[in-house]
DNA sequence: ATAATAAAAGATAAATTTATCTTTTATTAT
DNA sequence: ATAATAAAAGATAAATTTATCTTTTATTAT
């Protein structure tokens, strides 16, 4: 496990929900839940994270739904950012509290290039592009 | 974090034991556990995996207490393996079952290296490595 | 104004990981 | 044989993550 099981499912939920705002159409919890494979409730959870951290937005009421606004430049970063925060590229991979740029532990030469490295690919995968990989069919969401 | 809590905790214990069994004295969990700062009874549950797993050795009775055997051959990904599994290495990101190597997901491409880099790191990273430097006071273990 | 809809929020529960405690087993020294 | 020691094993508890349920709030359509 490199992300959360949150996690995993907030990038998959974005992706559900940026799809359907490509064609003006905001997305209910029921609807993102069976797309992705996950619990209703927690599903509508995670997404209410995403809104607070303004990955996503919503609408409440009979037209409601989660949808992404316009001009959204969204990167896979952001989401696991938004959702696990920042410790996969930070904390030791000892776990030792000492260690540090200054101070390294025996394995943070080897271990910081290869955090910096997938925190690179996070940061270059537009959400946009696992969109358009979707839509091709080229992978499914559960 | 990469690794859990425990799989941390286990490269600190055997790192310990590994410097105590170079004086041929056995440790006990006590000990161990007060050296990388970490509750007793879970880090004698954690010791008893290394030992089921055959990367740590131990003896009961007045003079038991653990220890690792002369001319094993340790590599970090040992412990590893040994506690955490393969998942690190082998698991989708995005947390979707269907993705393979015949079959990958948009991230695969990209992640699959990093991880294979991990991995290499780790398991060219013998014990004894990370016994020297923390002998030689390089880092600490708690 | 009311009913329906859907998100938001809060509470509760289950599963998993981490942590703590107690008893049993094995070994050594006397 | 007995006592002491330390690991091993099993049980229990606490913390955290994942999952489920209920109530409240906000919005739209009638």
């Amino acid at each position: 496990m490199i992300l959360s099981k949150s996690c995993e499912y907030a990038i998959r939920a974005t992706v559900y929900v940026a799809l359907k705002s490509r064609k003006n159409e905001k997305t209910g919890i029921i609807e993102v839940a069976e797309a992705i494979g996950s619990p209703m409730h927690f599903t509508g959870k995670i997404l209410q994270t995403l809104v607070r951290k303004k990955i996503l937005s919503s609408a409440k009421g009979p037209t409601g739904g989660f949808y992404v606004e316009n001009g959204q430049d969204l990167f896979l970063i952001d989401i696991v950012r938004a959702i696990d925060g920042n410790g996969l590229f930070t904390s030791c991979v000892l776990g030792l509290e000492s260690c540090s740029e200054t101070q390294p532990c025996p394995m943070h030469e080897q271990v910081k290039p290869i955090r910096d490295l997938l925190m690179a690919e996070f940061s270059k995968k537009p959400v946009t592009g696992l969109v358009e990989e979707f839509q091709q069919h080229k992978y499914f969401l559960k």
